[in-house]
DNA sequence: ACTGCACCTGTCAGAAATGACATGTCAAGA
DNA sequence: TCTTGACATGTCATTTCTGACAGGTGCAGT
């Protein structure tokens, strides 16, 4: 039987079924956007389980480069695999952890003062966040069909999601500076 | 040197510091909104750290009640480290793990038509808890100053979080469904 | 009296993740 | 030529996390 924590796998087994890569690679998407809101590993965990997709025949080496590099592709397992697990029953909650958004559950911890510097600092720093996204969106235009296509609807998701934080913590500031009730 | 790990300590430094309790109600607390949106963590993480918490002077326990259970509560010297990491600069990065949005990442490798059927999913399905939490917000009114409004605050986040993902999902769902340009 | 169940705390082996370390290549510029 | 730095892959010890196991308590219903 094989571990549960297949996460990790089903994130290698995406980024190449969309493209074939090599580990160096796919190192460097996890240090983008997707290590950024969705899943982080570092190639410390990428070269062994790509050896372990290897060797269950979920993936294979299709060419090797200079520097030793090689490139991995997605095989017709793998894909079945990966359909499978995107496509079945939401299931129980899947794994959460972010250390952002446990700060902000934290915040009742301290007293309202210190809480509205906090939510300022979010609100600006969400802000300008989402104003790179934005101007990442006006650069590209309309949404494409094809793999790049699929990247914008990350990238609105990431923006949405600074949006959303932004506005909250606009109100929350609201809320905490509002007078005590009669 | 401690480990690096320190978004659990955090986290129960946190609940305590709003008001004391056992590790079984701290592992109940992981279990409802924290575990969900910001944080999991089982009692077989939380009673070993409450152990290093108490030997590092963070934490004590103020009581001892029926069936063995233990009270703990936050000491001034793990209020003050609570706010030093709370107060303190955004620094690198933070931990952030999530499969649900690893699965939208991953809709890339889906040919559009069944990447629609799992966006409509997530779109039925975050309308559903979006509804749930509007409710509880009728129920509790206006925000109130104190612990539970905290409470509150957390809430209205994952409120606004859920609607923002059920937008982006419809949003996506129509740029998939779009006509190929021309 | 008994039975079930929520309450309450823990340990431990195995799996997974991290950081430090180790190695070597290729290209551009000084 | 030499040096810097991105490219590229890997190991390993330590730490951390998870799931399985384990054991005991108080109460309510039958």
């Amino acid at each position: 039987m094989y571990g549960c924590g297949m996460s990790l796998t089903h994130a290698l087994l995406g980024l190449l079924a969309v493209q074939p890569r090599s580990g160096y690679e796919l190192t460097k998407a996890f240090e983008t956007d997707l290590g950024r809101y969705a899943w982080q590993a570092g190639h410390t965990s990428i070269y062994p389980e790509l050896g372990k997709l290897a060797e269950r025949g979920l993936v294979e080496v299709t060419a090797e480069g200079a520097r030793g590099s090689k490139t991995y592709a997605v095989t017709d397992a793998g894909r079945t695999e990966l359909r499978t697990w995107l496509m079945s029953p939401p299931a129980r909650q899947g794994k959460v952890r972010n250390e952002q958004v446990l700060r902000m559950f934290m915040l009742s911890a301290l007293d309202p003062a210190d809480a509205v510097v906090v939510l300022e600092r979010i609100a600006e720093s969400t802000a300008e966040q989402a104003d790179v996204l934005r101007a990442i969106r006006e650069q590209a235009g309309p949404v494409e069909p094809g793999p790049e296509g699929f990247g914008q609807l990350a990238a609105e998701y990431g923006l949405r999601q600074f949006e959303a934080v932004n506005t909250w913590a606009q109100w929350a500031i609201e809320q905490l500076r509002a007078p005590a009730r009669t």
